[in-house]
DNA sequence: TAAATAGTAAAGACCGGTCGGTATTTTTAA
DNA sequence: TTAAAAATACCGACCGGTCTTTACTATTTA
């Protein structure tokens, strides 16, 4: 079992991380976390040095958790294409759509957010969906060596428009909470792809 | 000539526009407001009643500078689906990548920042895009009776699917400050779109 | 096995500064 | 000359963060 400082600190991150998805960083005050997380000031700067150091922390932990969702029932599958499909439904419904994160899509909210005030905390994020679309990217090259793919495709221009559609859809579900949305943004990605193969 | 409290009240309006933009609605403190806009607090708290209300004020300025720009030479072009692609160009190029709004799109970034923080405001946005979608789903009804379209599309879903898609670009965009972003964005929308044709 | 000790975890008071907002006075422009 | 506009001083609450004290818990020693 866990040590009590390491629970304490799991704690903080997961109220955090809930916190920083619905109100946003900046409007979370420290306050708020310590409420959360049944604490008091002296108790949360004994783990953590800083806000911003919390939130690194809680940034590492989304990540882990979305991408603990967003993989499931990939790696097995050897077309790449399926693969994209399957990641693309996955991260609709089973991540935004059963609503992981309250305030609707951690990363887009933080993108959002601290671009332009936090130049490394929104960088940490940029760097993540770069990651992200290489990682599709390769998936498309894989199709495309297998001949499944129309010719003169740009496949990087292909991955970040993937990544912009997931993008927009969180954008307007976490506004909108309409599910339709979600059905939407799959159906219209999953056209999208379809114009692609050869 | 306007009356020198009209045009503080412009003043006010259009440094606060900037500062929600790029700081946020929560990270912009009614002080960054008087200094931006050279004045003090019993100067600023003349024309507004309350910060909520310089926003509301805002909104409505962005919205008037977003039309002048999204619609301009499309009233003009008897083909609607020239105009809706138009639209997506004005919109990437000419408003996002000409950044009327130094922190990227002010709307994007406030449906973020306000979605779950601020019913009313939040919804105000969202009520924009509502609209929005039905305007360009208006344009591709009229590209549908003139037999232009595929049939058995779902007009609705792709209205919103365009939306989405600038959406997820304005959000890149802002971080990555990548115009290659903007060009990939118009260029896959144009596929897109190209796909639904008959 | 019980007491002593050391190290960790948390409490709580406190810091200067800033928050959004108000009331009153002074200035300025119509 | 008078109404509108802006300045000033001020409010209580809260901001992120620090520091010292206290409580707890695990390990060592008798």
């Amino acid at each position: 079992m866990a040590t009590k400082g390491a629970r304490t600190r799991r704690k903080i991150i997961e109220r955090s991380m809930q916190l920083f998805s619905v109100k946003g960083y900046y409007n979370t005050s420290v306050s708020d976390i310590i409420q959360a997380a049944d604490l008091t000031k002296g108790g949360l700067y004994g783990h953590f040095a800083s806000k911003e150091d919390i939130w690194y922390a809680v940034y590492e932990e989304a990540v882990s958790i979305w991408k603990g969702i967003v993989f499931k029932g990939i790696r097995n599958n050897s077309d790449p294409l399926q693969r994209i499909e399957k990641f693309i439904e996955n991260d609709i419904w089973d991540y935004l759509g059963t609503d992981v994160f309250e305030g609707g899509c951690f990363f887009l909210n933080m993108l959002v957010e601290l671009s332009g005030q936090s130049a490394s905390m929104s960088k940490q994020i940029l760097r993540g969906f770069v990651r992200l679309s290489g990682l599709l990217r390769s998936w498309l090259e894989e199709a495309d060596q297998k001949g499944m793919l129309q010719e003169n495709l740009d496949l990087k221009q292909v991955s970040n428009f993937i990544i912009i559609s997931l993008n927009g859809a969180a954008a307007l579900y976490i506004s909108s909470r309409d599910r339709n949305i979600l059905d939407q943004t799959v159906l219209q990605l999953k056209f999208y792809i379809n114009q692609l193969k050869r």
